[in-house]
DNA sequence: AGCTACACCTGATAGC
DNA sequence: TGCTATCAGGTGTAGC
């Protein structure tokens, strides 16, 4: 589900709440989220995904989550991509340690008062104390548990600039200055998300390098966009949204697109995942939402993604929708021809 | 190295 | 009503 303008909706949600809150109390109610965290004591040597945690395995982790993010102060939230992270901060200093998060297909972080009820499918509890803003629960919910939270180790970035964006406000386009100033982004990154590409609002995103690479490549257009270590944050929308914005047909091989066209694709990029964030990222049902559960707006402005059957918006040829990794891709077979 | 298939989950909906 | 099949915004890994 999130891509990264909803990721970055729910980044820029959090920051005023829990940037220098302490935690005061956690309480993992399904182990299975913590599918990234890997224990220091007691490690059963299980971790990734496509593994089924034992019981056993989820208690373990469960009880060293619990223990070692008790009592820490949090730091302001960063994002790479889709990956989210909060720092855990001593004295004002950051550690080499944070709060991972990744939302998989269908995760949330709700922030709620202290006693309010539980949402649907809250799998663990953190309740903070803000200074300013007094008690506060952040619930991390997620139906399918494709999603996790996690502490991980920060390690530094191999360029040595910064690990992901940081900022008071909501990012607002390619490579801007967030709207309330910004913080200044360690370089740094969560150990976890180290193997991800820049996203291409990263100002540090090298555009050239990125082109290279997928120029040299006989695999669909479509899945190189989706190739996170490509480049991060285009998920499944983003990409046939992109792809219809530059009239590329998804299966098209990266070699054969032409290097004036790979920078348009770019281009493309950019502009949909800025204009997603400036209407509070695409909500189809109760699965998106910002950190109050508030629904966003792009869902119509979508030209392509779940148009399968009806008109182009652009030529008004019937919109295609074919099988893709288990999933779909939904383009205009008039205006994205193969090439 | 690059690519595909599959595993990890729950729930909504459609069709019988 | 109740069963089964299909589909969903992601990612990591095994195996060819």
């Amino acid at each position: 589900m999130p891509e990264l303008p909803e990721v970055e909706v729910v980044r820029a949600g959090l920051a005023p709440a829990v940037d220098g809150a302490r935690v005061v109390g956690v309480e993992v109610l399904d182990g299975r989220a913590l599918k990234r965290h890997v224990p220091i004591v007691g490690d059963d040597g299980r971790g990734g995904h496509g593994v089924t945690l034992t019981s056993e395995a989820a208690a373990i982790r469960a009880a060293d989550f619990e223990r070692r993010l008790t009592g820490v102060v949090l730091g302001a939230p960063a994002r790479r991509g889709k990956f989210m992270w909060i720092p855990v901060v001593s004295a004002g200093e950051a550690t080499h340690l944070a709060l991972l998060a990744h939302l998989g297909m269908s995760g949330q972080m709700l922030l709620r008062a202290h006693e309010a009820a539980d949402d649907r499918h809250v799998r663990i509890r953190i309740w903070i104390d803000n200074p300013e803003h007094g008690e506060l629960r952040l619930d991390f919910a997620d139906q399918r548990l494709f999603g996790s939270l996690a502490l991980d180790e920060l390690v530094a970035t191999d360029d040595g600039a910064p690990g992901g964006f940081v900022g008071n406000g909501l990012l607002r386009g390619a490579g801007e200055a967030s709207a309330g100033g910004a913080g200044v982004a360690p370089a740094l990154i969560p150990a976890q998300a180290s193997h991800i590409a820049r996203d291409p609002l990263d100002p540090e995103f090298n555009d050239a390098r990125w082109a290279e690479r997928l120029r040299s490549r006989g695999t669909g257009v479509k899945a190189l966009l989706l190739d996170q270590s490509l480049v991060s944050g285009i998920g499944n929308i983003y990409a046939d949204e992109a792809l219809w914005r530059a009239r590329l047909h998804p299966e098209t091989p990266g070699r054969a697109v032409g290097p004036r066209k790979v920078r348009e694709l770019l281009g493309h990029v950019r502009e949909v995942l800025g204009q997603a964030l400036s209407e509070g990222g695409t909500s189809f049902d109760e699965q998106y939402v910002n950190v109050n559960g508030q629904a966003g707006y792009f869902a119509h402005s979508l030209n392509a993604y779940g148009r399968g059957g009806e008109a182009c918006p652009r030529c008004g040829a019937e919109i295609s929708r074919i099988p893709f990794g288990g999933r779909s891709s939904h383009f205009c077979p008039k205006c994205q021809r193969q090439r």
